[in-house]
RNA sequence: GGGCGAAUAGCUCAGCUGGUUAGAGCGCCUGCCUUACACGCAGGAUGUCGGGGGUUCGAAUCCCUCUUCGCCCACCA
């Protein structure tokens, strides 16, 4: 007896030596290799699933939020794999502009060096080298959380296919006119030394002061009107140097007379016009606004109302200087090369020594900070590269609308809404050199209109004169916007995997990006597809340590989802996030107490090894009988009522995961009822463990024990239903615990498996006959269980002692 | 300034379209090393579902209002 109960299994589940054996076991069985040809799209018999990984940075360490994010993907897809799709995930990095050019500027940093001192070619085969040797390497670490990506795909954003779909896309918009050269005020980081995006510049609110400062009223012959002036407010001083007049309201009765007049800039010491402009407003301050249009995106427009000129007075890294033909100067020489900030401090001292500093406020305002190294943005006149949006938005706001594309939660639906509606003009140029160059060349001899193309241009085609290719780059998310498509072959429409995959289904991300990239995405696919880039939108929360802050590297409160992996295995880690995150919400960890904070994966992990554990032992290695040949009248109560448990357990989940794609085919919208429904992840998750460990190791596994020793009546009926309802409850939790269940799976005394036959790729169970009625029955020996139980609690009684009922 | 969300057991949260004694995990209490599992088993305690008002036969669930947090957006100098 004891020998049936002996086993190879280890008592407690050790993923250390059971994960990476059974990661490799899928790869060779290419449990995760989509094949187009299996698409229904092109002829297959597989409806086709499809999620693109939102790329992470091609420099990027695992942490947390790529954990959170992958496994709530890795969830969904190997459920439709089971289900019966042609599922695809398609796994990739993003070169990530901004960001490696830091990291690589960081590099040189250290050696002394900016990258001009490198130059640009040489700074750019040092981060292709940098990024062949470590990028990618978080691609690897996905494997330790069982992401089933199938990584013959895996794309890159700089790869040369990504680069000629950039291309395709860059070209052609211009040339229907949505990408233009603009010449404006843009957002420009100092630091970085470039232009930024709406997006990239994020408001950050901050406590700064506001300057009243008086600007002495100027009579006709140029001198000084002792009595009169004009008091304006500002919170950048700095950029008095470049005012090219005052505004006031024109209906503001203080100062209807001093328009057309003239005052006279301190510290520049020029005179400027008083204009009169709606922009301006009475109640405000003292209700005159100093116009400066170079460094303002408001005074810009004034400035265009009124034709004023527009001296920039301050360079790329942020300091104080004019333009080298400017005419008037205007940045003293004393402050000529010195840093904005400190210049604010000088000029605020000398208004004040000359009693033109009326008053300082302290001012709580909003000021913009570039997203990826927090430098306080400055507002820049220059000319810049723009996607006119409006003519985008149209259609990726009607998909929305409709329900062509849903957005779960159903909340941020309407942040969508309102984003798309009020969206602005793209400024997709970018000064830096770690990107897609800007397909553009200029001919400087016949100086005609630029040269827009798909190749490189080596000569004029006009005067065959010599040509230089545009210096700028491409917003990163120039190239991330084409993902959906550009990864499965685009802009070769007629390629395979594009006919067969797109448009992709899922796309899981969180919040952070809906605008960066998801709404960008959704543009792009109606713009060059024709058509939705994907049916569903989920968006998930963020990991947040214990006190609510977002987990995040300069905090030093993230987790390494590895160390996690190493502790308690992929499976815990998967089971914690997906079981304790509802739609939406955040995920709170403790990075100073892993063990506490995965304890509800460790926990269920565990306790599912042992139900496994015993049941192989108790059950044998001889293949059971399939349930079906088993005849239902010698089923007992108890078989009935966990069939029936099992049953219903299916049915909630399914209904918890909800339909896959809109019902309606290919190009329909999801219907009202379905429309913010589906994909309740962690209910699918509670019901599943629910039936596991509640139903069947607490009620049937329990009540059937002595029917599985040796000389037992009905070992058979009672193997067979075991290993058929384990089985079954194998599937339904691979999604969540792949490891664990297609470990133990492998082990099922079954007939008929091939021998590289993997769970991964098995079907989602299938609903059985109906054993409801005789269940009841087993539900009222429950109670009844349950009854003696509380007695036997009640008077103390230790459950070795037998009981009189 | 505009918009949105959240407030439910000690903690983290589920409670979908209003309807039997409001649930889970962790924690806590009692008893169990019952040879699958103490990362477990059995039993148990804890909630005027943020405050106030309303609709309804009936509300944690709908409406109004207040309070407290949080998020997003924003060209008021």
């Amino acid at each position: 007896m004891s020998s049936q109960i002996e086993h190879e299994l280890a008592p407690q589940y050790e993923p250390g030596s059971i994960e990476p054996e059974i990661y490799a076991r899928w790869l060779a069985a290419g449990a995760f290799d989509a094949h187009a040809g299996r698409s229904s799209r092109i002829g297959g018999d597989r409806p086709p699933f499809t999620i693109v990984i939102p790329p992470p940075n091609v420099t990027a360490v695992l942490h947390m939020g790529h954990g959170l994010d992958e496994t709530v993907q890795d969830v969904i897809i190997r459920w439709r794999r089971m289900a019966g799709d042609e599922a695809l995930w398609v796994p990739g990095t993003d070169h990530a502009g901004i960001a490696t050019q830091n990291v690589i500027e960081k590099q040189l940093a250290v050696e002394g060096k900016t990258r001009f001192d490198v130059g640009r070619a040489a700074f750019i085969s040092r981060t292709e080298e940098f990024v062949r040797l470590t990028g990618g390497s978080i691609l690897e670490q996905l494997h330790a959380i069982g992401a089933s990506c199938d990584w013959s795909r895996t794309a890159y954003t700089l790869s040369p296919e990504l680069s000629s779909a950039v291309r395709e896309a860059f070209v052609r918009l211009y040339e229907k006119g949505l990408i233009y050269r603009g010449h404006r005020v843009i957002h420009w980081c100092s630091r970085c030394l470039t232009s930024l995006s709406d997006e990239e510049a994020e408001h950050e609110e901050t406590t700064g002061t506001l300057y009243h400062v008086r600007y002495p009223l100027l009579n006709a012959d140029g001198t000084v009107d002792a009595a009169e002036g004009v008091t304006v407010a500002t919170t950048r001083p700095e950029t008095m140097l470049g005012d090219v007049a005052v505004a006031v309201h024109p209906e503001d009765d203080r100062y209807r007379h001093l328009v057309g007049r003239n005052v006279l800039l301190p510290i520049a010491n020029l005179p400027i016009p008083v204009i009169a402009d709606a922009y301006t407003d009475p109640a405000f301050g003292t209700g005159v606004v100093k116009i400066t249009p170079a460094h303002d995106p408001n005074d810009f427009e004034v400035g265009m109302r009124h034709g004023l000129p527009m001296p920039v007075i301050m360079t790329g890294p942020g300091e104080m200087r004019d333009e080298p033909d400017a005419t008037p100067r205007r940045v003293p020489t004393d402050l000529t090369g010195i840093d904005r900030f400190e210049a604010r401090e000088r000029i605020v001292a000398s208004l004040g020594a000359q009693g033109l500093l009326a008053r300082r406020e302290t001012h709580l305002h909003a000021v913009r900070h570039c997203y990826r190294c927090d430098t306080v943005v400055e507002p820049r006149l220059s000319d810049q590269w723009f996607v006119r949006t409006a003519p985008l938005a149209a259609p990726a706001l009607d998909g929305v609308r409709r329900g062509d594309i849903r957005i779960l939660p159903e909340r941020h639906h309407a942040v969508y809404i309102n984003w798309m509606e009020n969206i602005r003009d793209w400024n997709i140029s970018r000064q830096l050199w770690w990107g897609h160059r800007i397909p553009v060349w200029y001919c400087d001899r016949c100086g005609g209109e630029p040269l827009v193309s798909r190749e490189d241009v080596s000569a004029c085609p006009t005067c065959a004169g010599p040509v230089r290719q545009d210096e700028d780059v491409l917003d990163t998310w120039f190239s991330s916007w084409l993902w959906p498509m550009s990864t499965l072959g685009w802009p070769d429409t007629d390629s395979e995997d594009i006919r067969a995959f797109y448009p992709t289904d899922v796309l899981v991300s969180g919040p952070d990006i809906l605008f960066f990239w998801i709404a960008r995405m959704i543009m792009a696919g109606y713009e060059f597809m024709g058509r939705r880039p994907f049916h569903t939108v989920y968006l998930h929360g963020i990991a947040r340590d214990p006190s609510g802050r977002k987990m995040s590297k300069s905090l030093g409160n993230g987790i390494d989802p590895l160390d996690v992996v190493r502790l308690f295995g992929a499976d815990a880690l998967r089971y914690t996030v997906i079981a304790g995150m509802g739609m939406g919400v955040d995920v709170r960890l403790d990075p100073d107490d892993l063990e506490k904070s995965f304890t509800p994966g460790r926990n269920f992990a565990t306790k599912l090894w042992n139900i496994g554990r015993f049941l192989l032992g108790s059950v044998g290695r001889e293949p059971v009988a399939p349930l079906a040949t088993i005849d239902s009248s010698r089923l007992t109560r108890a078989d009935a009522w966990i069939l029936d448990r099992l049953k219903v357990a299916f049915a909630e989940c399914d209904a918890a995961l909800g339909a896959a794609r809109p019902p309606g085919g290919e190009e329909s919208a999801w219907p009202a009822d379905e429309r913010f429904a589906g994909l309740r992840l962690n209910e699918y998750t509670e019901t599943a463990r629910r039936f596991v460990w509640n139903e069947l190791a607490d009620w049937y596994v329990e009540s059937t024990k002595s029917r599985l020793t040796p000389d037992a009546e009905d070992r058979e009926v009672a193997r067979s239903v075991l290993v058929h309802v384990f089985d079954a409850a194998l599937r339904l939790l691979h999604p969540v615990v792949p490891f664990i269940t297609e470990s133990l799976w492998q082990r099922l005394p079954v007939s008929g498996h091939s021998p590289d036959a993997v769970l991964a790729t098995q079907r989602w169970p299938v609903r059985h006959g109906d054993h409801a009625v005789r269940a009841r029955e087993f539900a009222v020996v429950q109670e009844a269980v349950m009854a003696i139980r509380q007695l036997r609690a009640d008077y103390a009684l230790p459950p070795g002692r037998a009981v009189e009922v």
